[in-house]
Parts: C-alpha cells; sequence; structure tokens
RNA sequence: GGGCGAAUAGCUCAGCCGGUUCAGAGCGCCUGCCUUACACGCAGGAUGUCGGGGGUUCGAAUCCCUCUUCGCCCA
C-alpha cells in the first residue's frame, strides 16, 4: 500500500485488478457481506439482456442502478443477490443469424430447422457471454456464478411446466383469430409487440354498388387493398341512412362479388360515411362482425403480404401497397372513387425490424389473461406492490384492466418448443399436452408429431424470478431468495415483461416477485432522442469507461437522473457529458491521496476505544466536519432508501468536496505538517469523514473508492470497502453551534476573498481586515479561529475593530458583521461607491417589502406566530445591514 | 379520441405536502491564479418577468383553473 499515487487518477489502471480481486474474493455472492442485520434477504432480478445484445447506455443506466441498489444493501448487511441472466430474444437472435446466412446467399429454409437452430447456438455461445463482460466492465456486482440463459434446461423445463400447467387450467387455449403478423419476420405477435406509430395515411371512399343496380353506398376505408376479401358492408342498425338497404346486395366491384349490407352496433355511424366494409380475415374489428353474421372469412394475402391466390388473377403475387395502389387505380377508371383525404392513424409496427404489421386470421396458441391479471392488479390495490415513480401505477392499471389474451406461439425456429404434440392418424387427430415428449399417440396408440412453433420469448421471461431458482423444483436457491425485493426496468417494457412477471408470479408462486418496481427514465440525446443505434446517436459506454472510468459513467448516469426521469447526454460532447464523474472521481482521488501521505499509522480513533479522541481535543472545524459528516450520513442513507440516488450521490458530493475538500482540509493543513500540536486529532478526524464519505459514496462510485479506502493504514489486506459496514448516524456527532460559529468563519474569509478578487490583489499579496460585529454574532469565535480565518484570507493582521475609513472594500455578512479590507492605493474609489449603493438598493427593496408584509395586519393576525418572529428577525437583520452599507459610503465619502 | 408527464440560468436539471436573502447545482462562459492533493484544480464573477393568462391566500416557482409548446403511453 505504500506505491506512490499518481497526481491525476487513472481508472483503467485499477478497474479491472480490483474487479478480478472482488470476483476472487467471491463479494457478490449472497454470503459475502457483513451479514448480521438478519432479516429478508435483498435480490434484484437484472433485466436479462438479450444475448446478441451489445452493451448500450440504457443497459447502463439500469445496471448502474441495480448496482447502487445491490451495494448499498449489501454493505448494510443484508444478504443480497443479484441474479443475472441472458435472454435467447427469439426474433432478434433469429434474425441476427438469419442475416448472416443472407451473406452467403442463404435463408433458413435453404439450411433446414435442425441446422438452422445449431448455427444459432454455436453462435449464441460465441456471442452470450460478451454481454455480461461488459457489465463487468461497468462494475457490476451481480452474482455471476448464478448466470442463467433463458434456454437452459432448467428454464426450460419451468416453461413447459407453466404451459401445461396453464392449459390444465382452462388459460392456454388454441384458435383462429385476428393477430398481428409480421410479414418480414413470418410469425405472429403479441399485441405489445406490434407497437403503434402515428402515420400520415388517406381515407379512400369507394363506391360499391347494389346488386340491382338501383344506387350505391360508399364506403371509407383506409385499406382499400382488403376490399378483395370483403364478405359484407356494415352499417349501424339505428342509422336513417341505410336503414332501408339492410339486407340488400351489394355487387363488390373489382372482384365481381355479391356481399351483404349487415346491421351492426359496433358501426360507428359519424365516422366516415358511416358504412364500412367487413373484411373478416384482415381486420380484428371486422372478425368480431362477420363472426355475429356468420361471414365467410377470405384471407387474400399470403404470410409475405402478397396477394394470395384467393384474389382475382391480376392482383396475385402483387405487394399488398402495390396491391392498394391498384385497386384504387381500378375504382378511379370505373368511376367508382368518390373521394381520397388525407388521414392521420396509428400503424401497427413489428417491434423487431419495424415492417408495417398485417392483421392477419390465423390459428395459435393464447393465454386466457383475465384471470391472471385479476389478482395482479389486486396485489397494487391492496399495496402489496409499490411502483416508484407512484404514477406508474396507473400505467399498470390500466393495462391490467383493459387486459387482452396473450398470442404467445411464434412461427419461429429459434425458442421454446410449445409442448404439444398431434397424432399423425387423421382418423384420431388427438392433441396431447405434456411436460415430457409422448412416444406415441395416448389415444390411439400412433405416430405423433410436435407442434411446429415456439413461445414467445417472453413466456420464459415472465417466470424468471422463479424460474431462475430452479422452479418448478422446489430448491434451497428458490426458498430463500423468492420473493425478491426491488425490480429496476424501464418503463418501456413494463408491459412485455414486469407486469406479466407480477402476473405470474401471483399465479405460480403466491407471491408478487418483488415488492418494489423502480422505473427509471430513458437515455436520451440533447433533441430529446431515444438513443439508438439507427439514428447513430448512441453512446457506446465502454469507451466512456475506457476514456474516463466506470465510475465517472456511473456518476454522471446517477447524478443526472432523479426519480423517473429522462437521462440526457451528448453524444458529440463525450467529454463534457461525463465530466461531472470524471472530475469528481479525480478529485476524491487526489483528496484521499492528500490525506493518506498524511498517516504515517493508523489515525486514533475517534471514539470508544482506549486513545481514542477526547471532545475536547476537537477544534471547532473538527467539530464542524464531524457534525456535517454526520448530517451526510443520515441525508444520503435517506435518499438511497428512497431510491433518490442522485441525491445521495449529491449529498455526498458536497461533502467531499465543498465540506471536507475546501474547507476543511485547507483548515487543518499546518496541523498536519511536522509535529505541529493536534496533527493527531485533526488525522484522526480527517481520517475517519473521509472513511465515512468513501463508504457512503461506494455504491455509485465504486472502483476509485475501494482503491482509496484499502490504503489506508492499518487496514487488513483482504478487507474491502464493498462489504464494509454502512456508517450509522451518531447522536453525539450533532453540534448546531459549531456548524453556526464556523459558518461565520467562512463567511468572513469569503467576504475578505471577493473583495480581494474585485479590486484585483495580487494572490501572494496579504491584506489587513477590520472585523466588526454587531451584538448578535458570537464574538469569541473571531478571537479562537483568528489564525484561520488570516490564514485562509491571507491577512496580515486581522483588527477587532470598526473600519479606521479610507479606501477599501466592504462587506457586510448576514448577521451584521462589517468587513472592511483598506486597499489604500489599489482601489478604485467610484467602483467601490457604485457596488455598496447597488448592496443597499437591493436592502432598501427587501426592507420596503418586508415593512410591508409585517405592517400588513392580516400576516400579523393570521400566520403563526413563529413566522411572524422570523420575520421581524429579517426586518432587523437587513436593516442593520443596511446601515452599515450607507455608513461605509459616507466614509468613503461616496455622493 | 382517452390518459400521463414536462416547461426554472446558454445547456442538462434540482427545488414544487406555500413562509430560512428561494431563485439553486453541475456543465459551459468571464476574471485572476501552475498557492508543495488536485489546472479533471483554486479563488472570484455574470446570466433567469421560475412557459402565457387568470384565481385562491396575509404570502405562490410551489396550490387551483385555463391557454400554448414539447414528449410518452393507450385506443
Amino acid at each position: 500500500m505504500t506505491e506512490p499515487l499518481a497526481p491525476q487518477y487513472n481508472p483503467s489502471a485499477i478497474e479491472s485488478a480490483l474487479y478480478a480481486w472482488w470476483q476472487e474474493r467471491g463479494l457478490f455472492s449472497p454470503d459475502a457481506g457483513p451479514q448480521g442485520s438478519g432479516g429478508a434477504p435483498y435480490v434484484l432480478m437484472m433485466p436479462p439482456p438479450n444475448v446478441t445484445a451489445v452493451l448500450h447506455m440504457g443497459h447502463g443506466l439500469n445496471n448502474t442502478v441495480q448496482d447502487v441498489l445491490i451495494r448499498f444493501e449489501r454493505m448494510r448487511g443484508r444478504r443480497v443477490l443479484w441474479l443475472p441472466g441472458t435472454d435467447h430474444a427469439g426474433i432478434a437472435t433469429q434474425n441476427v443469424v438469419e442475416r448472416l446466412l443472407a451473406k452467403q446467399g442463404l435463408t433458413r429454409f435453404d439450411v433446414g430447422r435442425e441446422d438452422f437452430v445449431e448455427r444459432v447456438w454455436s453462435y449464441v455461445q460465441e456471442t452470450g457471454v460478451a454481454i455480461l463482460t461488459q457489465l463487468q466492465a461497468i462494475g457490476s456486482s451481480a452474482d455471476w456464478s448464478r448466470t442463467y440463459f433463458t434456454l437452459d434446461e432448467g428454464l426450460s423445463h419451468a416453461v413447459r411446466e407453466a404451459f401445461v400447467t396453464l392449459f390444465e387450467e382452462g388459460l392456454v387455449y388454441r384458435g383462429h383469430y385476428i393477430i398481428n403478423w409480421c410479414p418480414r419476420c413470418l410469425t405472429a405477435l403479441s399485441n405489445e409487440e406490434a407497437e403503434k406509430e402515428e402515420t400520415d395515411g388517406r381515407i379512400w371512399h369507394l363506391r360499391y354498388p347494389l346488386a340491382d343496380g338501383s344506387g350505391h353506398v360508399i364506403v371509407a376505408t383506409t385499406r382499400p387493398e382488403t376490399m378483395l376479401g370483403d364478405t359484407a358492408v356494415a352499417v349501424h342498425p339505428d342509422d336513417e341512412r341505410y336503414r332501408s338497404l339492410i339486407g340488400r346486395d351489394l355487387l363488390l366491384p373489382v372482384v365481381d362479388r355479391p356481399v351483404p349490407i349487415v346491421a351492426d352496433d359496433a358501426v360507428d355511424p359519424t365516422f366516415g360515411t358511416g358504412a364500412v366494409k367487413v373484411t373478416p380475415a384482415h381486420d380484428p374489428a371486422d372478425f368480431e362482425i362477420g363472426r355475429r353474421h356468420g361471414l365467410p372469412s377470405i384471407d387474400v394475402m399470403t404470410p409475405e403480404a402478397r396477394i394470395s391466390l384467393a384474389a382475382p388473377d391480376r392482383f396475385q403475387g402483387l405487394d399488398r401497397f402495390d396491391a392498394r395502389a391498384r385497386v384504387v387505380a381500378e375504382f378511379e377508371e370505373a368511376g367508382l372513387l368518390d373521394k381520397v383525404e388525407p388521414h392521420r392513424h396509428a400503424v401497427g409496427h413489428c417491434y423487431r425490424c419495424g415492417t408495417v404489421i398485417e392483421p392477419r386470421l390465423s390459428e395459435q396458441w393464447f393465454v386466457r389473461m383475465e384471470p391472471l391479471a385479476r389478482p395482479a392488479l389486486q396485489k397494487y390495490r391492496d399495496g402489496t406492490l409499490r411502483f416508484i415513480p407512484e404514477r406508474r401505477g396507473d400505467d399498470y392499471t390500466q393495462w391490467l384492466e383493459g387486459i387482452r389474451d396473450w398470442c404467445i406461439s411464434r412461427q419461429l425456429w429459434w425458442g421454446h418448443r410449445i409442448p404439444v404434440w398431434y397424432c399423425k392418424a387423421e382418423a384420431c387427430a388427438r392433441t396431447t399436452v405434456s411436460r415430457t415428449a409422448p412416444e406415441r399417440c395416448p389415444d390411439c396408440g400412433g405416430p405423433v408429431k410436435q407442434d411446429e412453433d415456439v413461445l414467445d420469448t417472453w413466456f420464459s421471461s415472465w417466470l424468471v424470478p422463479f424460474s431462475s431458482l430452479g422452479w418448478p423444483d422446489r430448491t434451497p436457491d428458490l426458498a430463500a431468495f423468492y420473493p425478491g425485493h426491488t425490480l429496476v426496468s424501464a418503463p418501456e417494457i413494463l408491459f412485455f415483461w414486469v407486469a406479466r412477471m407480477i402476473m405470474s408470479g401471483v399465479h405460480f408462486m403466491g407471491e408478487v416477485p418483488y415488492t418494489h418496481v423502480y422505473l427509471h427514465g430513458t437515455v436520451r440525446d440533447t433533441q430529446h432522442r431515444k438513443m439508438s443505434k439507427s439514428l447513430g446517436n448512441g453512446i457506446d459506454p465502454l469507451e466512456v469507461v475506457e476514456r474516463y472510468g466506470a465510475d465517472a459513467l456511473r456518476y454522471s448516469l446517477v447524478s443526472g437522473m432523479s426519480v423517473g426521469t429522462d437521462v440526457v447526454l451528448n453524444p458529440d460532447d463525450l467529454e463534457g457529458s461525463f465530466a461531472p464523474g470524471r472530475n469528481f472521481a479525480n478529485k476524491l482521488w487526489n483528496a484521499g491521496r492528500f490525506i493518506l501521505s498524511h498517516l504515517q499509522g493508523p489515525p486514533r480513533p475517534l471514539a470508544g476505544a482506549p486513545g481514542a479522541v477526547r471532545p475536547d481535543e476537537l477544534t471547532l472545524a473538527d467539530r464542524w466536519i464531524i457534525a456535517r459528516c454526520d448530517a451526510t450520513v443520515r441525508e444520503a442513507t435517506d435518499a438511497y432508501e428512497k431510491f433518490r440516488l442522485n441525491e445521495a450521490a449529491g449529498a455526498v458530493y458536497r461533502f467531499l468536496w465543498s465540506d471536507l475538500a475546501d474547507w476543511y482540509i485547507e483548515q487543518i493543513k499546518p496541523r498536519l505538517y511536522g509535529d505541529a500540536p493536534g496533527g493527531d486529532v485533526a488525522r484522526a478526524v480527517v481520517a475517519q469523514t473521509f472513511d465515512v464519505a468513501l463508504r457512503l459514496l461506494h455504491p455509485v462510485m465504486p472502483f476509485v473508492t475501494e482503491a482509496l479506502w484499502r490504503r489506508f493504514p492499518g487496514r487488513p489486506a483482504e478487507a474491502s470497502i464493498s462489504i464494509a459496514p454502512w456508517p450509522r448516524p451518531d447522536a453525539r456527532a450533532e453540534d448546531a453551534g459549531a456548524v453556526a460559529e464556523f459558518e461565520v468563519v467562512q463567511q468572513v474569509v469569503s467576504a475578505v476573498r471577493t473583495i480581494r478578487a474585485e479590486y484585483g490583489v495580487q494572490p501572494g499579496q496579504t491584506v489587513r481586515a477590520f472585523v466588526s460585529q454587531a451584538g448578535r454574532a458570537p464574538a469569541p469565535t473571531l478571537e479562537r479561529e483568528r489564525g484561520t480565518i488570516m490564514r485562509l484570507a491571507k491577512l496580515s493582521e486581522l483588527v477587532r475593530a470598526d473600519s479606521p475609513g479610507g479606501p477599501g472594500g466592504h462587506a457586510v455578512l448576514p448577521d451584521g458583521t462589517a468587513v472592511f479590507v483598506p486597499l489604500d492605493d489599489a482601489i478604485d474609489v467610484g467602483r467601490e461607491c457604485g457596488r455598496l449603493g447597488n448592496e443597499a438598493d437591493r436592502l432598501s427593496a427587501l426592507l420596503t417589502s418586508q415593512a410591508r408584509k409585517l405592517s400588513n395586519e392580516q400576516f400579523v393576525a393570521r400566520a403563526p406566530a413563529d413566522v411572524v418572529a422570523r420575520e421581524r428577525e429579517k426586518l432587523a437583520a437587513w436593516t442593520e445591514q443596511r446601515e452599515v452599507l450607507v455608513r461605509k459610503r459616507e466614509l468613503l465619502g461616496c455622493g
């Protein structure tokens, strides 16, 4: 521990070594902390990143928050588990490997399912750990020994168990419905995976002639191409305009097919013309209308969203958007296009590839959600589950109240194969849903074939809080670590993942998986755009770590983030974005370097041991910094507990920088040099308060705090700050008197410094100062702290007397104390007169409004007595300050 | 169309269960300093009708209403 410390903090020189040392020591295991406090374990489930993911700022923020919480609780002595894992991410991963194949001119169909899945596995095994290694680079103290992958055997077992159980409970079913279909990924999606985007579209008014030629009906549609599959036109039963037409047939143009006019309550008579075309195979609302009226469904599109064989020859094979143009053109040629209007509406897009979603009729597996949602909602309503920030609870409620069934089958090859087998014998056709693969059909004994589809990735993610702990087996981990405590996530996946986890937790485990849901903001650029690869406005966290260190990254993120608000960073100015953290880490490093260089051995204890510093040995500054330190312990602890991480970080920052470095260290320097009296006390106090501050900051800046903390003389080699006990507030440290007194010292020093700077006094030159106190100030302070004031203000003489007159700089402290610095030749009298005049004017304005306030009988009568008293004191103090200023002006001979 | 959030210094944001000279912090900017921990620093400084309007109150950045702008979620 004796190697010299570099004058500039170089994070890359120490971070990876410290991380490796933490790992070797097994400090991230639940059994490593100081323990002792007992109580429930503190468990965080890391949102598993996609196996193919590359670390981005979103991960950086999310994992920084979690690491802060987990390190805080670890030091507080709770048994902590932060459980990491990776997600197989069905569509995303399959897309990545398909793109690789495409480079060789191949598709997955060319290589076949088995070969393809094998290729994905080998790809994933190669890249899967990358994201975890990257998380380690930012300091994440997760228990990597428990890392899971959602396609692991254990978790796959859990998925089958959940699916079969829900099936047996009647909560999983299969059926033909309109689902969201991605024509590029060639799979069904859930409603949540179809992202609605406001799009400028058009609305076409099309004429459908009556079959008998006696007139026509105009329908309005945003998707004219679907008319190829129309099987009716619907109107509202009470709509006078169409009542007489109900039941009659229209002749569908372009395809020349007769379709009936039906009456249905679901039609909005105020939208468009009040008559809507009905395409049951391509619109969910139309599907329902079709069902109610027994209409046929004609699927006019292929999986790739090209026009199918069900349409007239000339349309077959056309892309849906080309078909749209063609349909419109034919209507126009036939004089059947009534009008076209611009129309803004929400269009679904695939959340993985952005392709416009095609609502499509198909047979899929679904989860009946309402029975799962009700208890999950109840857990929020009865206060078991809390959201931070609270308003997110409204989103949760709203979604669960309007919950729709969840389409869970995906037409992919990468994922958990649906545990359903169909008998190949046509006569039998029995469906078997089973935890284990059946050899043959249980009914007819014939061969069986497993369902081709896989499950939605989120169907495995929603089980993670218990499947990662061994469920459905009753493992010791499951008993010890379920339920967890907090889930830290981004609001974007509240529905995808968080709400579903709560539902599955309550359903399968009988308890919510965590009691707190902390939803942080989104990382954005200065134009408030979400950072993304496609926009090219991302910031690579690893580049930041490399250039400024993980601590700088973490501090900058945390300090720029209050509860639930977005974090704005400038991708074009990395240095500026991360300067707060980098500067602070360096400041800390240098403060530590200075302090440690003055500790020849272990400092005296401050209390509770032989040789401890006695209270009467403490100077004013000692008592002040100890009190400030104690207040910081309270403030930071409280803030961490309330998830107000920026406030916790800010509190420690202010203490370390503004109090400890700027004032206390400067104040004690004389005591530290040589064998100056009181040096041992100063060393004891500075070491102790710095130690406390390091511990308070460790959750946010783990590396630099550890590096410094370990170097304290007398520290055992194996000691780590990450398992050092969390500082406790100490009532004996509180000292309002010392705080107030030291503030006077600070004010006098600052006043002189201001005067010096205002008049350009050379930094090396000492000056005299006259300080005269009005009655209420604690006069003894100035005498006792004479040395401090003289040194910090660079005085040659501190005179306890009124200004002797003559040119000089004047200042008045809040308590009325007057400070005068004679500047003889170096002063511009006119300028000083102006300055004092401005100051006096400011006080005059304050006094006027204050006098008005106090002469207001209503105020004096109605406001609480102590408030009135305080206002009176202010009036007195300001009056005094102003009088002092006026006298100064007279002395200077101002006009 | 429904719901929610935001608008405070050039930038990013605190403050907002009304009353501490409450108008703040960081970054940026200006001035002077390489003062033997730190120039990623020290000392000092400038900058805001707290989005507009109205109201409640003795008193409003803070509570209520309304308008404008921006963002998010759900249809």
